[in-house]
DNA sequence: TATTGTTATACTCTATAACTATA
DNA sequence: TATAGTTATAGAGTATAACAATA
């Protein structure tokens, strides 16, 4: 299998399946590896499913049908806002925080790896470049 | 829309997203970005499904799929090969080339303007960090 | 028996449309 | 009426399993 990667999205694609692929071991509890990304969407105040899938840039839909799961995982918990009963307050709990500080801290052990492998200046840049690349769209 | 983008996997799924949407416009025909790739993964001699996967890095039914879907819009020529009949030989059609072609202009375009945005050096740096980080694993 | 490529099936992720319940 | 969130549905992409044809 010599896969092809030659070409910009391959990259992008390879570097991505790396991460993933080191991120694998903490995938337990029916969580998956995109639901990091909505834990690390939700702020301490919480947040109506409506402003967190604006915040992530996904739909509601989606977005409600994560919340769903991270909730009946114990990940997340949901109660009706005060004073409008159409909104449902999303929050982190005990156990979502420390799943998520574990996805942090995975995170950190990989670009760590990265800037061991390719040299802590060059990977500082590559990250910087990779901000603001993603800035101007 | 604030979109969360702090994270690397949220940083390299931005400057992915940002790679999609400037290739949009050559989203014709029925082909779709993902076949860019495997239009691309095919030799000039012609390739079977299985080798064609192998090198790809996917299986030989997905892409099987592709191939099919790549035939029925004319960008890919599939005969059976001479000595081994179960054998089905992939080749790129002349229409097929002038597709691929022209994808690789629209990256190369975006690349251009990628380096010109962050500088050429620091984008050579980011290219290259990211061919090494994709060899490893 | 082993291999090529297929069909069948399922799961993740994303998207749109239509609905409900509140406001 | 407008908004929050839901259910229903579909399509892209990927994976495994079982199969037919050929070797």
């Amino acid at each position: 299998m010599t896969v092809v990667k030659e070409i910009l999205p391959d990259l992008l694609g390879g570097v991505f399946a790396r991460l993933r692929s080191d991120l694998a071991h903490l995938t337990v509890d029916g969580l998956r590896f995109s639901h990091v990304r909505v834990l690390d969407g939700v702020p301490a105040e919480g947040a109506s499913v409506t402003v967190l899938a604006a915040h992530l840039g996904m739909t509601k839909q989606g977005c409600g049908q994560f919340v769903a799961q991270l909730e009946r995982s114990g990940h997340v918990r949901v109660e009706t806002a005060r004073g409008d009963r159409r909104v449902r307050l999303v929050r982190l709990t005990p156990e979502g925080e420390r799943f998520l500080a574990r996805a942090h801290a995975a995170i950190a052990a990989a670009e760590e790896e990265f800037a061991a492998e390719v040299g802590p200046r060059r990977y500082a840049t590559f990250r910087r470049v990779l901000e603001e690349l993603g800035e101007r769209p």
